[in-house]
DNA sequence: CTAAAAATCACCCGAAAGGATGACCTTGCA
DNA sequence: TGCAAGGTCATCCTTTCGGGTGATTTTTAG
């Protein structure tokens, strides 16, 4: 940008030459002269102005709400390695979850279609493979493990 | 900022009627005075600059992940009102944390020290108040209202 | 200070849950 | 083909839970 700053004056003062010869420089007043030379190089330092500046940078932090989708697809992959450590089968699995939803041997027995000692022995099997004495025992262990929701 | 540009020419012209007077004008040649001219008016230039156009900005976003902690912020101050609404007592709510670990009433009268009697009254307001029949419901009941963990 | 709410403990009874064991049937895999 | 595993059902017995009721002592709030 100096280069072309000195460009400029070394335009305007051929320029200046030029017309002396050619337009007979003398017969304007000077201060027609200094007026254009004042209007060019305003807009040359405008222009210049805008070469020079940095610009400014506005840094704008938008806070994204991300989901915590990595955790539960780590958790799901995890799901099926604790039930596998646990041991326990397909139908011990649908009576473990009636049971974490409150539901009494007799309702769980009804909402699978099978008999109340089915769902009696199913129980104990849980109770055995999860190592816990009770049924709110074991949902909180199956909770803690992963298992349930 | 056009009646401070045209203030500035103004200024420029006197002071050149006044140099010229002062200073002997034509002594120096003409050049010298462009030059001058050209400095100033380039420099008011860059000074309009500033002031008239827009000021570059160049806004850089930048995405930053944060935890959505707004469900649990929302959680924790429900809390307290989904037990008011409950009308869960302080005992009441320790029973049934202890009760939510999977503890039996026997376990949880020993760990909070007092008699199971006095346990079986505390979980039999519990379910009354949670409207649930089994503990198991009762701790499924209060995970949902989002009383427990 | 006093009434209401909370916390404590007790007893009884029936229902639900848990422990142990045995049996029968289907299915999948070696 | 045969056997192991899973699913089904049963019986007996013990323990735990839940429902109902009553009572005494703190604690709290008006």
């Amino acid at each position: 940008m100096l280069p072309a700053y000195g460009f400029a004056l070394a335009a305007l003062l051929l320029g200046m030459k030029w017309l002396e010869y050619r337009f007979l420089l003398l017969q304007h007043s000077f201060e027609i002269y200094a007026g254009l030379i004042a209007l060019v190089f305003t807009a040359l330092g405008i222009w210049l102005a805008g070469k020079l500046t940095a610009p400014k940078i506005r840094t704008v932090i938008i806070e994204k709400e991300i989901q915590a989708t990595i955790q539960d697809d780590f958790a799901e992959s995890q799901r099926a390695e604790e039930i596998a450590r646990t041991g326990l089968s397909k139908r011990e699995l649908d009576v473990l979850e009636q049971m974490a939803q409150g539901l009494s041997n007799q309702e769980i027995a009804e909402k699978l279609h099978v008999s109340l000692n089915t769902i009696k022995t199913h129980t104990a099997r849980i109770l055995e493979k999860l190592e816990a004495s009770r049924r709110t025992q074991a949902v909180d262990f199956a909770r803690k493990r992963g298992i349930l929701s």
